[in-house]
DNA sequence: ATGGTAGCGGTGCTA
């Protein structure tokens, strides 16, 4: 059972990769995010084909988040519950697979820059709805994965030069103390649960050839109820996909549950 | 010190 997470900034662009990754990796569940697209534009057939059930929760232009299932699976959510929101960050899936239920929340979360500002009150005001949201979900005692993008750094060791992101939203203190405020519920980071290396990254920028140089972050995160981290047996990070032409600026995330 | 790239949509915003 591998569940994973892809930013694919732009789904109508990355198709391509996206089905040859779905192919060689062949995950069961997948969250997406960005898809930058509205409902009908989303390139549903293409991902059918595969084997794959899809729930979209789009918009245009920006945002965008979907769960591709290869079992049947429930919609719960489109949009967080308790936050009002016009942007498309969230989804909300549970998923039948033999002999269990999984519930998976794709999640996007704001980026939050410049901050102070605005921006950056909604990334935070995202984050404590869906901190809410996420403590009554795990009294349930079920396996859940809350998968995508935070845009959050959790960690020096997360990021290539610290430093150049002391005053960034995706770094401040008070981004990454509301991230452990969530992870602090009982929730486990797949990829930290596996590893205590430096430079994981999961996303390098376009700008001044940050993959060629390995100027990455990790901000992509699949966080596991305590359910889920007693079934974790493997995790990766499929960064040959941003050698390829055309790459997104993320690469896909994934962890595996025995 | 600045700009460097990508996507959308048809200009500037978002990242």
């Amino acid at each position: 059972m591998i569940i994973a997470t892809f930013n694919v900034n732009s789904v109508r662009q990355r198709i391509e990769h996206l089905t040859r990754w779905l192919q060689a990796r062949a995950p069961d569940i997948v969250c997406l995010q960005e898809l930058k697209c509205v409902d009908d534009a989303f390139p549903r057939a293409e991902i059918e084909a595969l084997g794959y059930n899809v729930a979209t929760h789009g918009q245009k232009t920006f945002n965008g988040v979907a769960i591709l299932s290869r079992h049947p699976m429930e919609i719960e959510h489109r949009g967080l519950p308790g936050f009002e929101d016009e942007q498309a960050r969230y989804i909300e899936a549970v998923v039948s697979v033999p002999g269990e239920a999984i519930r998976v929340c794709g999640i996007y979360f704001p980026n939050g820059n410049p901050a102070p500002g605005p921006k950056y009150d909604y990334k935070l005001a995202f984050m404590k709805a869906l901190t809410a949201h996420a403590e009554a979900l795990l009294k349930h005692e079920e396996k859940l994965v809350i998968a995508g993008d935070y845009n959050i750094i959790p960690e020096p060791r997360d990021v290539k030069f610290p430093e150049a992101w002391v005053s960034d939203a995706l770094f401040l203190p008070e981004s990454r103390a509301a991230y452990r405020r969530l992870l602090n519920l009982g929730f486990t980071d797949a990829i930290r649960a596996q590893s205590d290396a430096a430079g994981l990254y999961t996303f390098w920028d376009y700008q001044a050839g940050a993959w060629q140089r390995n100027n990455g972050i990790r901000i992509d995160h699949l966080l596991l109820s305590p359910r889920a981290a007693d079934a974790l047996k493997e995790t990766g990070i499929d960064k040959d996909l941003r050698a390829e032409e055309k790459p997104s600026d993320h690469v896909p995330v994934w962890c595996r549950l025995g």
